[in-house]
DNA sequence: TCGACGATGACATTTCGATGACACGAGAGG
DNA sequence: CCTCTCGTGTCATCGAAATGTCATCGTCGA
């Protein structure tokens, strides 16, 4: 899961990022509307989280804008007390809910992974696959029952498969969603994560490479 | 365990958060309904101690608007004397006690601890997990039928973990349960205080470090 | 058979938790 | 008023785990 924050407020652009990520979401940061447009047309991302007022203009122009676009990425808006009255303006310009500065961190990090599950449509929140459960509550894995230790990379790119069985999912996709923008696409970081994991996955193979278009979860021998 | 106080009476406002803090609780002061609102929304208190007239109005009006918003924090009216007849008033407004001023300060206490517990839905006054046995009324520790002595702090850490056994619980969730407002969530405090416990802890490791995500209760290992 | 791609082990770097030492203030008791 | 003790918080440091980089090897398929 990777969600972008637009906040130019310099403390809250360090502390929501921060908070964010102790909740294994992937982070990428941003100061202005344009940045923030910049960072939407290159990456993907499962949630954005914008501040309502914002150096170079209103982000919910900005949000009601792509979204006649067709745009349809969930909006976390933080809206300051005394704009109160333009929260029904940031949910008719699509943005899927608001907050209202100061707001408590644990709130903040409820809400963002309730719009990144939202934005699966309705995934459950335990994925199963072959004799594999994943709960993305806990943030726990076990295969055949037995609890396994996943790292915060691991459970991301397991997830992330998870979520697409028996689909090749490319390096590229496992980075944009599973590492943030500094990631270099080109290195081999997902292999080695992906090595990892099967070590960690003992039994029958689960993730199969697919030649040259990335790696995907099967649960019989190599067909096809 | 982390109780709001909001008093003007100077006295008060000391005499009050002194005598909860000798019950092991995490208390924030504040003088007004406006410095209350704001308290409430930055901070998350297990209880809120609301005098019932405060230099910007009465407190009743404040709570009975909030619970129509589904707010459901437990709180407990101080009430003068001369406006007894206010104390039904006081409950139709969503307070769930009052105590008539003057009161006794083990009343007042004993009320506090009540509320606190009821917001946990019906908890016991005995929390167990593993060997251990925690009484929340006698604030007692013991472990494995060992009477433990332990600081106020470490009382209320563990506590909150035992309240969620298994569940991890992040530094962040305890810095906002266990501290008061004046804790810096950038400092190792939890760290410091869950090293002291587990040295009083003896015996078999109870609170396992969860990387990047806290600290759980957990009397088991997990495969690798 | 060759070449591209994936697998893997070794190693470097970064992040994070553990820990000991110390600072500071409140309160008890002389 | 001083001093001692205890609770609590801060800091620096250590070390382990997580993550990333690299070199090399193996293997699949054209």
């Amino acid at each position: 899961m990777r969600v972008l924050v637009v906040e130019d407020d310099e403390d809250l652009a360090v502390a929501v990022p921060a908070a964010l990520r102790t909740a294994a979401l992937a982070v990428d940061v941003a100061g202005t509307i344009a940045a923030a447009d910049e960072a939407l047309w290159v990456n993907s991302y499962d949630c954005v989280v914008f501040d309502r007022t914002l150096p170079d203009g209103d982000s919910a122009l900005y949000v009601h804008h792509r979204r006649k676009e067709g745009w349809a990425v969930p909006v976390l808006f933080l809206t300051a007390r005394d704009t109160l009255t333009d929260r029904v303006e940031g949910f008719e310009h699509g943005g899927d809910d608001y907050l209202i500065k100061p707001f408590a961190v644990a709130e903040l990090i409820a809400r963002v992974l309730s719009l990144c599950r939202r934005a699966g449509t309705g995934r459950p929140p335990v994925l199963r696959y072959a004799d594999v459960e994943l709960d993305t509550g806990r943030r726990e894995v076990r295969r055949a029952g037995v609890l396994l230790t996943l790292t915060a990379k691991e459970f991301s790119v397991l997830e992330y498969l998870m979520v697409r069985p028996e689909h090749a999912v490319s390096r590229t996709d496992l980075i944009e969603h599973c590492w943030d923008e500094n990631a270099d696409p080109r290195a081999n970081v997902v292999d080695v994560t992906i090595k990892r994991l099967r070590s960690k996955l003992r039994g029958p193979e689960l993730i199969q490479a697919v030649r040259g278009r990335g790696y995907r979860l099967t649960s019989e021998g190599s067909a096809g």
